[in-house]
DNA sequence: CGCAAGAAAAATTTATATATTTTTTGTAAT
DNA sequence: ATTACAAAAAATATATAAATTTTTCTTGCG
């Protein structure tokens, strides 16, 4: 297994929230594949730090939903299922749309503008490093996330944005996780255009329909991916 | 101060589990007031325990939005402000509406047996312990809370309702940290009564109407209730 | 002879004690 | 009065120890 290399000089502030930011990283890329018992010498071994920073930063794994804690029982990845992905997906969909509603009710020329601006910079960016095969472009990921932030940024509650990045955290990992990504079969560009185009008309039910069908999408493209979740005959030969 | 004593066996398990029922009892109370600092040395000598189950129980506290860290000088009581207390209320009715119509969207026989029960148990509870001035019930509390959960417990989104219990915690504090508790010109039980009706009666936008009047009316006490916000005076004295 | 139950051993998590940085505070000098 | 330096206080990290869980091995019974 190859995870993040012990990169030498740029220590943010504390030990802990730079193996925090590994720790994170290697979750979110499926490095550290699902349900795998996270044992405290691995993981001093593969991150070169000692247990006190590694249990702060899995400790905040935890409270992110990526991590799993059993007392006494340590740590282990966070587990993934069809039936979580759908529950998520639900509840994204739900808030956001809530926040999308409000930000378009205190919508402002800065926000409007705001917006312009973070759909033009994910158009102009790559969705893939690879024209022929999926390659994950890191600088869409970014632009991709700011984009969806600005959407519901205007909706005037700190407490539901991060209740919505927990969530698009963790989406994201299942989307890393799933092999067949939607490439190139959808045009997401125009989904997030279209999405934009709504919310500057004033349209909230369109910009509500369209972005809810966004995730909805996505998550049915992961659904069907049997890579990922343990095959239905294999469950049943099981029990 | 008096803080939580050292109970001798009832132990959860682990140390930590342990202090952090211990903390966030102290936390809610207003024991441990705002903004305090919370030092190390202080907390290890209080509730006789080590660095390290602590700093679990802190970081959990920290999830929970009742403790704020500061890298690299520590832990602090999460601090109280006007700002802030309208927000969570905000958020709070947003989401609990949206909990709530999905609830009765998703309604059963069961569930709604069991919201009768829990708003029965809770009318049979005095919300006070003392008939002339205002102690609290700590059995009322936990039947509210029951209640209020029991409300949105069928909205199908163990993360939804996860946020919505951080929410009710933080503005919990609140409640307690407010001195005049809207005792007793409120009816509340009434409240609780009325909302349950109108589930029952199917009626979803009456139902959410008088529950984010409930939450409405108890932020509106708080936000007046000059003992526990600076007043506007000392703010501008100071700047 | 095979299987289940119990006990000892190993591995691992959890907690304590010690050491190292970092920040803050107090004092002196410019 | 302000800045620089030094001492202290405190947070963070490492190393060591204790307690718990899991595994393995042995013993007894069917």
């Amino acid at each position: 297994m190859e995870l993040t290399a012990a990169s030498p000089l740029p220590a943010p502030s504390t030990q802990a929230s730079h193996v925090y930011d590994r720790l994170r990283e290697d979750l979110l890329s499926g490095r550290l594949a699902p349900s795998r018992k996270l044992q405290m010498r691995f993981l001093m071994e593969t991150y070169q730090t000692g247990q006190t920073p590694l249990r702060e930063a899995l400790n905040r794994l935890t409270a992110d939903g990526l991590v799993e804690v059993r007392e006494q029982r340590g740590f282990y990845v966070k587990d993934v299922s069809r039936a979580e992905l759908a529950e998520l997906t639900k509840t994204r969909c739900w808030v956001e749309a809530l926040a999308l509603r409000e930000s378009m009710a205190a919508s402002t020329p800065e926000w409007e503008e705001q917006l312009v601006l973070a759909q033009h910079r994910l158009s102009r960016v790559p969705r893939s490093l690879s024209a022929t095969e999926f390659a994950d472009n890191p600088e869409w990921e970014k632009l991709h996330r700011i984009y969806h932030r600005t959407l519901i940024g205007q909706c005037g509650s700190q407490s539901l944005l991060a209740f919505c990045g927990q969530l698009a955290d963790q989406l994201y990992r299942y989307r890393r996780l799933s092999i067949s990504k939607a490439f190139p079969s959808r045009h997401v560009g125009d989904e997030h255009a279209a999405i934009m185009e709504a919310v500057l008309s004033g349209d909230a039910d369109l910009a509500v329909n369209l972005l809810t069908a966004h995730y909805q999408q996505t998550a049915d493209v992961i659904l069907q991916d049997e890579a990922i979740f343990p095959e239905l005959r294999r469950v049943a030969a099981r029990g």
